[in-house]
RNA sequence: GGCGGGGUAGCUCAGCUGGUUAGAGCGGCGGAAUCAUAAUCCGUAGGUCGGUGGUUCGAGUCCACUCCUCGCUACCA
């Protein structure tokens, strides 16, 4: 048997200073169901996901609420895992930054980066604005009628303040990063974000303040523990840590390093292609091979925000739908790479069109006909038409090009590809009306079931990694066995045994029926919304993405 | 302000290097069928392709200008 060629993908750590939403849910959901579909193709995957728990806004979040930092990370840490679980993610590891592999792993790190000349003490200085607690750059200020000095975004006074830091030697890597960027085209997709941190880069780079001494929720600075890491070292280092890094010698380490592909969201794009390949190129460690930056979500076009009452628990909505349904809906409907949209309306057409009444109706009424007119025993195919080769051949392309678009991980585009199939044997099976030979060629009728439900087969398997339970159903219905459920179970010439029993067909996919309109168990705000999200000021700290 | 994306049927979007009557899905409308989760199939939608002016035998598809919109423009993550 070949050696596995190694996989190793991740999500960005979830910082948990509120609870799991639906960025965060879409992100694994996404990242799992590339991890599935590179196992199913025989890569050996390695799937990490976890939660930065370190860093001034979670000290801040806790003592609002009168709690310590780790108490905050004790309460909150818990729903972020049962998150992964509820939406059906297989990661291999869940990694904290609290955890002491994690502290060994950042200080090595930044002893490599010292080591090699990167980090350096100095101070920093700048407009501090106590209000923001935020740092301005001078031309961000301006001095008001009374020759104050104020924070030009938020109006606020600003005070000049210095304070010791750590700081690495980030402009050194300036040409190294343009490099990296021309030499792997691919390095960060879509490749307008790539643009994007390519002429941020190009517009010169200043070195970065690498620590803290006004907080202590993070890992000390090796050898100077008043300083506390810049927590994007901290949270950027989770990656290697996952694969065991400090011990770089490690068998983990040697397979898994460098990643495959970080999946991350678009606000954090710059930390994860100019500031972590620096960080690992001062430390003599290799650079991962990809970042894929995937969306936002929009409720009803909107951002989800508290005053706005639109904020949707992934929790209720994999329960009002279903995972799958929901992860089917998601990967299917928003482009990966770019924003999208979603609505409880939505999800309901999108799941009803294509899961229940184009795959799910498929798979009953034919399974259905084998079961009453064969005795649920599936016939042996007569010779083939035209009409079956036809559509077996669409059938047997789709493997070819999922794999294509998930080289650059297209996700829609696989869906899309599959249920164009779907849609090829709906026409298929209405066309050569089955329920009609019963009584005139049964033999032809047992063909047309054959050759359905072999499309059905194929659908199932290639649907596995967005929905791997119902998938699973589908492929229990046509008593295809555990160890045929694999990709390489498409390759050229494989075929639905016939002649096996097939249990007793079950309804995979269920309408989805919006529940009567009552007004406290409504889940959908009947609100009018506006499509389009209003033009407003910025505000100064959008919402984000984990870290 | 600078740089980079977008503005195409009611909705979400395809339309590569310019070339016959501008496409898909969903929705809507009409029809067929009745094996099936009232699911499926067939037909239909006449949209100034943001605006104006150009280049060209010919332009959503190139150029200029213009309006609108989104993203990036470093140290909260």
């Amino acid at each position: 048997m070949p050696e596995k060629a190694p996989f190793y993908i991740t999500t960005a750590i979830s910082y948990p200073n509120g609870v799991p939403h639906i960025g965060h849910a879409y992100e694994a959901i996404a990242t799992d169901a590339i991890a599935r579909f590179m196992r199913l193709d025989g890569y050996d995957v390695y799937f990490l996901t976890g939660t930065d728990e370190h860093g001034q806004k979670m000290q801040q979040t806790a003592a609002k609420l009168g709690l310590t930092a780790r108490q905050l990370r004790d309460q909150n840490v818990p729903a972020f895992e049962k998150m992964v679980q509820a939406m059906g993610c297989s990661n291999d590891d869940f990694i904290h930054t609290t955890e002491e592999r994690h502290y060994r792993a950042s200080e090595e790190l930044w002893r490599r980066m010292e080591k090699n000349g990167d980090i350096y003490l100095d101070k920093y200085a700048g407009w501090y604005s106590v209000r923001d607690e935020a740092y301005y750059a001078e031309d961000e200020t301006h001095l008001n009628e009374h020759k104050v000095r104020l924070a030009s975004k938020t109006g606020t006074p600003v005070e000049w303040v210095e304070e010791e830091s750590y700081f690495f030697k980030l402009s050194a890597y300036q040409d190294k990063l343009l490099k990296l960027y021309a030499d792997v085209p691919d390095f960060v997709l879509p490749k307008e974000r790539l643009n994007e941190v390519a002429s941020f880069v190009k517009g010169g780079l200043k070195d970065l303040s690498l620590s803290r001494t006004t907080f202590d929720w993070g890992i000390p600075v090796p050898g100077n523990p008043k300083h506390i890491m810049y927590v994007w070292v901290d949270a950027l280092t989770n990656y290697i840590t996952g694969v065991g890094f400090p011990d770089d010698s490690s068998e983990q380490f040697k397979r898994y390093w460098p990643a495959a592909l970080h999946v991350i969201g678009k606000d954090i794009v710059r930390f994860h292609a100019v500031y972590w390949p620096a960080f690992l190129m001062s430390a003599g460690v290799a650079v991962p091979k990809r970042i894929f930056s995937h969306g936002f979500l929009f409720n009803r076009g909107e951002k989800m925000s508290k005053s706005v009452g639109n904020v949707v628990d992934p929790f209720t909505l994999a329960e009002t739908f279903g995972v799958d349904q929901l992860r089917y809906f998601f990967m299917r409907e928003v482009p990966f790479g770019q924003d999208g949209n979603y609505s409880y309306e939505a999800i309901a057409n999108r799941i009803n069109a294509d899961l229940a009444n184009d795959l799910g109706n498929l798979a009953q009424r034919s399974l259905s006909m084998v079961a009453k007119a064969f005795g649920g025993v599936l016939p042996e195919p007569g010779a083939f038409t035209a009409e079956d080769q036809t559509i077996l051949a669409a059938a047997d392309a789709m493997m070819d090009v999922a794999r294509e678009h998930m080289k650059t991980q297209q996700l829609h585009h696989v869906l899309n590809a599959v249920w164009s199939v779907v849609a090829d044997a709906n026409r298929y099976f209405a066309s050569e009306e089955p329920w009609a030979k019963a009584k005139t060629d049964p033999q032809r009728q047992g063909t047309i079931l054959y050759v359905t439900a072999e499309v059905i087969r194929q659908v199932a398997i290639l649907a596995q990694p967005f929905m791997p339970t119902s998938s699973g159903k589908f492929l229990d219905l046509l008593a295809v066995s555990a160890d045929e459920r694999g990709f390489e179970a498409l390759a050229a010439g494989k075929r639905l045994p016939h002649g096996r029993q097939l249990p007793a067909p079950q309804g995979v996919f269920p309408r989805y029926v919006e529940p009567e309109a009552d007004p406290n168990a409504a889940p959908e705000p009947k609100a009018e919304k506006p499509k389009k999200q209003k033009k407003q000021p910025k505000e100064p700290k959008p919402p984000t993405e984990p870290a």
